[in-house]
DNA sequence: AGTCGTCGGGACAACGTTGTCGCGGTTGGC
DNA sequence: GCCAACCGCGACAACGTTGTCCCGACGACT
């Protein structure tokens, strides 16, 4: 910037304020101003403008599990196009369920002094955010609560949704209910294992040990589980998924089979309404959600105050085909 | 950072010696530092420690097209993971086809002082990059060149990859065989269109007008795309698909009807093996793109000297089904 | 005892901006 | 003709760090 006060003759706040926008300085004077700008290709450094200015960096942290995950990138997408909104740059990254990084990138984005930070909590323990809430870094969970500081908080429901499947094939007639699930230490598989639970205790039957599988929805574990649930002298006659990966793992596991239980999965995925049997499943809407929190980081930024929110998005029942076959 | 000293009863520089881990401080001092750190809830300014430094701001830029779509999120994941080998955080941003969004971001990222920028250009022109690449920040263009500066490019053989789709299909004794593609100022989509064009050239058949669409892949315009295709007294017998969207669609809007030509798609998706009639489609790896276009972008911040390279990386035909019918 | 080397630690400037203040010159009112 | 008000502009400090330099204390050697 010196550079460029030096070729255009002028002090160096002089610049600055040609740069900003700033009143106070004759026509004739700002343009020699431009031209130099212009000559020396001049950009004025952001991070200096910042740290003089001392307030937002206009920049906020997204922390979710997997960029990859269409569930994750639609939720980041909803992100970035309200942190565009006001006028935010975000930083991204994927804690991979692992909570030491998830605490790496909090922390890193916090030394980067970001205004705030929306996280998919994996880790059991946030205590470490503490030190940013504290420090003025406005954060909000998504998909899932954080055990930490009380912080605002959207999910979706969870439990609420799951059961609605579960209930769906009840309606249909189905005693014998099968439930696969992700990892029970993830909040949201908890969630959705207790919807499961409630309805079937709802509906009076009793869900039996093995027709519960919970773990990640890698092509064996769930080969396995269904063929416990599937043999036996009380097979289940539907399955409810508790997320996305599962019923995939599921999909591609039962193609080559032909007994073929109903099924109703958690969470929609692309193609569901293409596949042989169209897949009925409880949607739920990750660019909603995105949204939603992102709107209210941007609202506590812009100062709202008031205690620590939690906001609940509703699920919806779309029904295709495989969750409405008869026992 | 000076509360720190104050409560420790050190010099500034001996705090920055603690927290940075320099030699030359007695542990006993060093502790009396570290508890004062501790009290005091402190973390370093990044933001200031960089612009101290002067060197690099170890953060890099990635603009997508559109993080949502999975072919983006995937090569999102990979240059994070990248990012994060090299210590590096990652801002991100989606262009939505966008050229002023696009300009936009690249200038706000250059702004922030990153040291290189992936993207994927939308832009026609992108002239307002050679400032940033004069003022040294490493561009890399990912999935298709820029028209500017010349940087490192990473593409994949589009137009190798269509043809070998083509010629596959022609290899089961199509004749007539329509091409489905994105708009053609896209450079993909113009490149795949080629691949198309050659590979019916070459095996002497001649491509009427009417076989060929290109645009956005709605709904709409695939559906009287494929009208058109399919009527007349030459109806195509099969479909080259020019993208992911693309193949989508027309899956869907064919799926009503009876008349099912063959069909190859560019680009693999979810579940394509599992529809009623599993896909064929020429596969490219979009994590292998980021993570090349990535790990160029850092042996060039590692100081690789050298002219801009251009990187062409294969694609795969991958065979399921839709593409091996007769005509 | 004097000299030298080593080690712990602090003072200060600088990174690239911007907020504050004040200076010199012009304008306008009496 | 004098004073006030105003305008355009620059000097300077400060944001939170770190690189450089230097100082004082202490131990070891002549």
């Amino acid at each position: 910037m010196k550079d460029v006060a030096a070729v255009a003759g002028v002090g160096l706040k002089t610049v600055s304020r040609v740069v900003n926008g700033e009143p106070g300085v004759r026509e004739e004077t700002a343009e020699r101003v431009r031209k130099a700008v212009e000559q020396l290709d001049f950009r004025a450094n952001d991070g200096a403008r910042l740290l003089r200015q001392g307030r937002r960096t206009s920049s906020v942290g997204l922390i979710v599990e997997d960029v990859a995950d269409p569930f994750y990138s639609t939720l980041t997408r909803a992100v970035e196009e309200v942190a565009r909104a006001h006028g935010a740059l975000l930083f991204s990254g994927s804690s991979a369920q692992d909570p030491e990084r998830e605490r790496q990138l909090a922390l890193a984005f916090g030394a980067r002094r970001v205004d705030g930070l929306l996280v998919v909590p994996t880790a059991a323990d946030h205590g470490y955010l503490a030190g940013e809430t504290a420090a003025g870094t406005v954060v909000v969970a998504v998909d899932r609560p954080l055990a930490g500081p009380e912080v605002d908080t959207v999910l979706c429901d969870n439990e609420g949704g799951s059961r609605s499947g579960v209930e769906h094939l009840l309606r249909q007639g189905h005693r014998r209910i099968g439930y696969l699930g992700d990892a029970p230490g993830i909040f949201t598989a908890a969630e959705r294992l207790r919807g499961y639970q409630r309805a079937m205790a709802a509906a009076g039957c009793e869900s039996r040990p093995e027709w519960v599988s919970m773990g990640r929805p890698d092509a064996l574990g769930v080969r396995l589980a269904l063929e416990r649930m599937l043999a036996g002298r009380w097979p289940v006659t539907a399955l409810m998924c508790g997320n996305n990966r599962t019923s995939v793992a599921v999909l591609r596991e039962l193609a080559g089979r032909e007994r073929r239980p109903a099924l109703v999965g958690f969470d929609d995925f692309e193609l569901a309404d293409l596949l042989p049997v169209p897949v009925t499943v409880v949607a739920q809407d990750a660019g909603r959600l995105g949204w939603t929190a992102a709107e209210l980081l941007f609202r506590r930024l812009a100062g709202e105050r008031g205690a620590a929110q939690r906001i609940v998005l509703p699920t919806r029942l779309v029904i295709r085909g495989s969750g409405e076959a008869a026992p």
